[in-house]
DNA sequence: CGCGTTGTTGAAATTCCTCAAGAATAGTGG
DNA sequence: CCACTATTCTTGAGGAATTTCAACAACGCG
């Protein structure tokens, strides 16, 4: 693996990590599983002893009702982390499965125990923590009170500016989705039929070109003007005013686990 | 104060406190501000260093869009910290306001650093913190697949486990619920008009009474049936194969803050 | 008592959903 | 490489849920 390892990226955004945080999360992420596309990760119910995170591919939390609808509370991307909440919460309330295939890095108990006996580390995990509830607040507004239109808008200009984050955004601002309009409607609260004339609407006005599974998207201050899209809530701009060696110093935020 | 206290009452649904723990909360959450209804606690992009409670009052999180329709993110109830991520986070992407008349206790850092010295209240704010999150979750999933009707019903009959939680439920399963159908409206993707009339048909159905701003619940198995409430997700329920002993001694999850 | 906020109801307009069917695409086995 | 099948995408038309607009009643507060 190398330093352009998407998990590395990712915890980067925030803390400013050293050799050694980075070996650790290395070494720690050894134990990798391969999963075909639409593979249960962890049921509702499960009280499953192992974290699982993202390396390659997409997966997904959700819910669903008895008469079988769904609902996708969040996508999850290389770099993000299934379930580090495992350790608290005595059981899982929603399903995560894969959407494409996926490799996957499992961490024991230990391993997380160990990544957070580096203050560094600890707090990137906290603050990733903090980002995925910070998006589902913004996924709430976003389905509370956008129109399907600006819906779909906005979910795009986010997966731009998350994948971008982890490398995966080409220079011309495409990238590919590899996600079908069904799920894409199971995450914004819509019917296939709506999210797919949305779609059209944006190609229309010439706010995303489609081919396949690729969007690109041609003018992203277009888009994100469009649907109002304000990149704050996903925090990816380091703090500067909290210096990380201050924080290192004091081992801020030591979080143990066992 | 007396144990009785709701933030006491809460935190001990997950964790076992003992009187040494107590005494600490009750010396942290000496510092208390009273506000009036419709005052802001928070407001977005600010970068304040204190940490609110609601020791009484309700409050909420809540976003604005740019033509000023609102969603409600997550209504703060007695027992709820309101922003236990300041510390890292760099900036608020939400706004806090008090829905009535509160009671709030301030913590400062150094308060929430003594607190999480105590293992057994440092895992309880943990465990507030995801709760919060899984109550996000739960709302999207109302919003996303939930009709109108059942979206009400299923709110209320989460309000009324989680104040029966921090003994704000009389016997006969009724709850004073201080917000204004708006209100109700901004937290469920609806329009004022329309919360107004899924709130009759639920009188209609006599799955609710409703007098003044005390709502009645006459058949609590009977609301939950009809929109699918399962309360779970709330994680009331100390889980008891983790002996509080055990992660006592092993002073587990120790959060530190500088 | 008067005034602002909140609750209530009706009717028309709009958004979004349901149903249905055909076209394109991807995956599978021969 | 092709035929076959399943999944996904696309479009149309009609229907249902929800919103919008508008008006008035009820309530609470100074």
């Amino acid at each position: 693996m190398s330093d352009r390892d998407p998990f590395i990226l990712k915890l980067e955004t925030f803390a400013a990590l050293d050799e050694g945080d980075r070996d650790l999360l290395r070494d720690r992420c050894r134990r990798i599983v391969a999963m075909r596309a639409k593979e249960e990760i962890v049921q509702e119910g499960a009280d499953p002893q192992v974290v699982h995170l993202v390396l390659s591919g997409f997966a997904c939390r959700y819910k669903i009702l008895a008469d079988g609808s769904r609902q996708i509370v969040a996508f999850l991307l290389p770099g993000d982390f299934c379930d580090l909440h495992v350790f608290i919460l005595d059981e899982h309330d929603h399903n995560i499965a894969t959407l494409t295939d996926c490799r996957l890095a499992l961490l024991s108990r230990e391993d997380v125990t160990a990544l957070c006996g580096r203050p560094r580390v600890a707090r990137a995990l906290w603050w990733s923590t903090l980002v995925d509830q910070a998006i589902l607040r913004e996924w709430l507004l976003n389905i509370g009170r956008r129109s399907a239109e600006e819906r779909v808008a906005h979910l795009l200009c986010e997966l731009l500016e998350r994948l971008r984050n982890v490398g995966l955004v080409s220079a011309d601002n495409s990238f590919k989705l590899p996600v079908t309009q069904g799920e894409l409607a199971d995450t914004l609260g819509l019917t296939v039929v709506h999210v797919n004339r949305m779609i059209r609407n944006l190609r229309d006005m010439d706010l995303i070109a489609v081919s396949g599974r690729q969007i690109m998207v041609p003018d992203v201050e277009g888009l994100k003007r469009f649907c109002g899209f304000r990149a704050n809530y996903l925090h990816l701009e380091r703090d500067r005013s909290r210096p990380d060696d201050a924080l290192a110093e004091s081992e801020a935020f030591a979080m143990r686990v066992d």
